[in-house]
DNA sequence: TGCCAAAGTGTTATGAGATAACATCACATA
DNA sequence: TATGTGATGTTATCTCATAACACTTTGGCA
């Protein structure tokens, strides 16, 4: 995503071969538990991970534009939810993005509890899980990160509709 | 916010004098601090804490227009993020919603980090806030939640940035 | 093989959430 | 009372997301 400020910012992309080591990895885990990873799909994880940052849908959809792949917002929107059920991408609702997961291949429950530190000032963004989620504060001053404002959202079932 | 399941959900509204009793310690930490709590943003702020629960931005608006004293969009919006600068209010970026803090006399910052145990079938939420924040699957067993999902937000400055 | 149900996609249209830009107003202070 | 700052009113527009429905693909099964 864009940068407000104009000091550097030396984020590599990755590899194309590592890219496409990654969606293998992905794909081989949905045949795996019976799920498919369709074209529209895939190629939104691509573009996901090849970005290495968070991207917005609309940014996903002019992707496809300029791939000749057009695409509309029902076609990105529905890749997403689906590699955000399966645990291989996250939104991140502050700033209405989405990310590829950085640990997909965590066991147990594939969809983690994520955590993550964004730079309001250039959009770096960086995914901390397990343990690490829990002490965000460590983790943030170990990345190097200071932080001014931490959203917590718990979503589940109160004691009323638990049942 | 609105209720998905037909299950009894009676959660008592606070009652008029308790809001006016909370507009009044907002009014005056406002004064303490140079800060104004003028008419639109008391308008919302006694919204939000009659309502109890979270609500979102264009029923606020609705509800300046049955009182006669319509407000646009821009106009609320405001008044929201004032609240939230102030530590007043809330935005619960999963839900775009905003509530007022359960716990604003919180000394130190008034700008505190908050978590939300979010209902996902009637919109029951609840603020957990400092120590419980840190827990927060403690807090949600003790609060009688199960935690489905859980979003955790930190926003701040990278390394880069942080000059 | 041919049929069927389920899952996925394409397309159109629209709803919901949020902000830019600029004019005007209120208020403190000098 | 002049002046500057912060807040509000107003218009328009932008971004984000989904409803609804037709069509297609897929894989199981007669
Ligand atoms: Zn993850
Ligand atoms: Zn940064
Ligand atoms: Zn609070
Ligand atoms: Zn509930």
């Amino acid at each position: 995503m864009g940068h407000a400020c104009d000091h550097d910012h030396d984020t590599a992309p990755p590899d194309a071969a590592s890219v496409q080591q990654r969606i293998a990895v992905a794909d081989a885990r949905c045949q795996a538990d019976g799920e498919r990873l369709t074209a529209p799909r895939r190629r939104v994880l691509e573009l996901l991970v090849e970005s290495g940052e968070p991207m917005k849908a609309y940014d996903l959809i002019a992707r496809f534009r300029e791939d000749g792949q057009a695409a509309k917002p029902p076609t990105v929107y529905r890749a997403l939810e689906f590699l955000e059920r399966r645990g291989l991408a996250h939104r991140i609702a502050s700033i209405s993005a989405y990310v590829a997961c950085a640990e997909p291949e965590a066991d147990g429950d594939p969809v983690h509890a994520a955590a993550f530190l964004i730079c309001d000032c250039c959009g770096a963004t960086q995914e901390v899980t397990g343990e690490q989620a829990v002490s965000l504060n460590r983790a943030a001053a170990a990345a190097g990160y200071v932080i001014d404002h931490t959203t917590i959202e718990a979503h589940g079932r109160c004691p009323a509709c638990r049942a």
